[in-house]
DNA sequence: GAGGGAATGTAATAAAATAACATCTGATTT
DNA sequence: AAATCAGATGTTATTTTATTACATTCCCTC
């Protein structure tokens, strides 16, 4: 990506603060006291740092959350374990997964783009206090 | 599951009738020939129908789609090929992928209640007669 | 400093999902 | 048969998420 213009930054650094996923408008809840004032400003902040690989998008969620890596720009899927209790979110290694997706695909002669890997459980902290 | 009741039985005929996707308005405005006049009785329908196993549910494109299988009930998870142009969805053998996924999982003492696996991309059929 | 493309601001609206509350239905118990 | 109760329904209103449409500003290039 070139260079982030102010609105992007405001919106990374507000999902990088805990690397947790926020919905756009708790986004744009934090962000009134930068200016922001309408969805749209957050949108299109978003779309961007999507595209560039800087933030995911959690589709089970309709969430946000900051990339947990350097180089996701350079890879185009992502893998996530959502923590039910404790809505914590942990970005995984999808070599495995992924080579497992395109095995499949390739059997039905789907060309793969983009794949939505979200894994919903419990994390091991929880588990170990709780038996949920 | 026991027994359907009589909005689950449209709501799922609806689905059935062509294996697509359907969102739920979509699905509500499909059925108000039937009586249907409130999402709920959609929704109220979906929830159950995809708590058996029947319907699966999209998160990526926010849809619901009926099972293309049999036995879905039995099994916790299901994984899509979605293709991008004709919007045909293909339900996939997830076995190798559910392993890839319960290793990495392991691998962080996380506990699997529920894979969603969705895999947006380019259908056989459409690679053929174009190359998008 | 004029032109043009990207980024912004703002208001309005659409789409997806849920909350709250009243009612009905059918099985079971008394 | 009347009382009871759980599950399913009906209906209205509201919340949450996302997009459309259009005016304005900023910055780079010529």
């Amino acid at each position: 990506m070139s260079e982030l213009t102010r609105n992007q930054s405001l919106v990374l650094d507000a999902l990088q603060s805990d690397f947790q996923p926020a919905s756009a408008y708790t986004l744009l809840d934090r962000l009134r006291d930068h200016g922001f004032k309408a969805p749209l400003q957050v949108y299109r902040a978003l779309e961007k740092l999507v595209e560039s690989g800087l933030v995911h998008r959690l589709e089970s969620l309709n969430a946000f959350v900051a990339c947990q890596h350097d180089g996701c720009g350079r890879h185009r899927a992502a893998a996530f374990l959502i923590c039910e209790h404790c809505k914590s979110v942990t970005e995984f290694d999808h070599a495995r997964v992924q080579r497992a997706i395109g095995a499949s695909a390739k059997d039905a002669g789907f060309t793969v783009r983009r794949s939505v890997i979200e894994v919903e459980g419990c994390c091991a902290a929880c588990e170990g206090r709780d038996t949920g």
